[in-house]
DNA sequence: GTATTCTTGACTATTTTGCTGGGGAATGTA
DNA sequence: TACATTCCCCAGCAAAATAGTCAAGAATAC
């Protein structure tokens, strides 16, 4: 043993797989679904190459939220509930990691923070804020879809190979 | 015991305490010195109400970095080795926590994804991180300061009373 | 010489992440 | 009605990251 530890990057500050994973699903489910067809989990975790039991488990959380509707038992499934220009990215990941804010004097409620005016930083935090909702609360479903119908070659509609 | 688990918000997309102390150390700092003193941790502790072990360590990676110069001893401390406009929040955040990318793929390098350019999702992130970029990359120690004058009453230069 | 202050490195508790697995309930088809 | 299928719910768990703490040592000013 001559390293003991390495110091790999933090992983702060990143989307966590449940959301990436989240944004796939639904794109999957809204290039999959047909009229008379439900998508099931089972075969989008085939194509995401994600565990369907980890799918199960993101897809609940939409499901609670009314973002998609199941079937149970044979030819079951899920379904989108509403248009995909009506899924902002910005819904779907507050969904499942929460609270976007970079930090949580920023959130309001609970977690608030009840000096934020008097704070600098937090001036600071507020912009980063705006930026990231500037992004994820204007690109919707329908927009990932297009981009990937732009794209001149195979789209993999998977973020990664990574976690 | 009637509650066992409570669900709190995820924290991810969050800056974590590293950074944002070190944001506020770095102010602090920029405050504090004149021409003849240096700045000891143990003040900064005091004033920014942390833990002074914690911060050692966190300005450890500044030092290194050379964004402090430092002096042991009696008297000794730590100074700025720039000046404040020449310190980008970015910069200072990055050293404490790693790269600020959303995703890992978008990293470059060893975490970096071959097949990046394949990937609807991965566009999204790439707006994210243009849009954070563009925040933390854009404003300085300098501007911070300069917003804490502008500030009509007390302004704590602390980002929060919470972790 | 001595008090002070930075410097280094190891150690630890807690939380979050990223899953896995079991069993049950509903549904369509034969 | 039987049965395979599919969603649904809940429990648990290993690895990693976070947010510190603690102890000992080296340099410096007075």
């Amino acid at each position: 043993m001559f390293i003991k530890y390495v110091y790999l990057a933090g992983e702060r500050m990143k989307i966590s797989t449940r959301g990436r994973y989240a944004v796939r699903l639904m794109l999957d489910i809204a290039q999959n679904e047909t009229e008379s067809e439900f998508v099931r989990v089972k075969d989008i975790a085939k194509r995401q190459d994600i565990s369907d039991k980890y799918l199960e488990q993101i897809i609940a959380s939409l499901k609670k939220a009314g973002f998609v509707k199941s079937l149970r038992g044979a030819q079951g499934g899920y379904r989108l509930s509403r248009k995909t220009k009506e899924y902002t990215v910005g819904s779907i990941l507050r969904l499942t990691e929460g609270d976007l804010a970079p930090v949580s004097c920023l959130e309001g409620g609970e977690f608030g923070c009840s000096r934020a005016d008097g704070c600098v930083t937090v001036r600071l935090w507020s912009m980063i804020n705006d930026a990231i909702n500037g992004v994820i609360d204007n690109v919707t479903l329908e927009d990932l879809i297009k981009w990937q119908e732009e794209m001149p070659y195979i789209a993999y509609n998977k973020d990664c190979t990574q976690k």
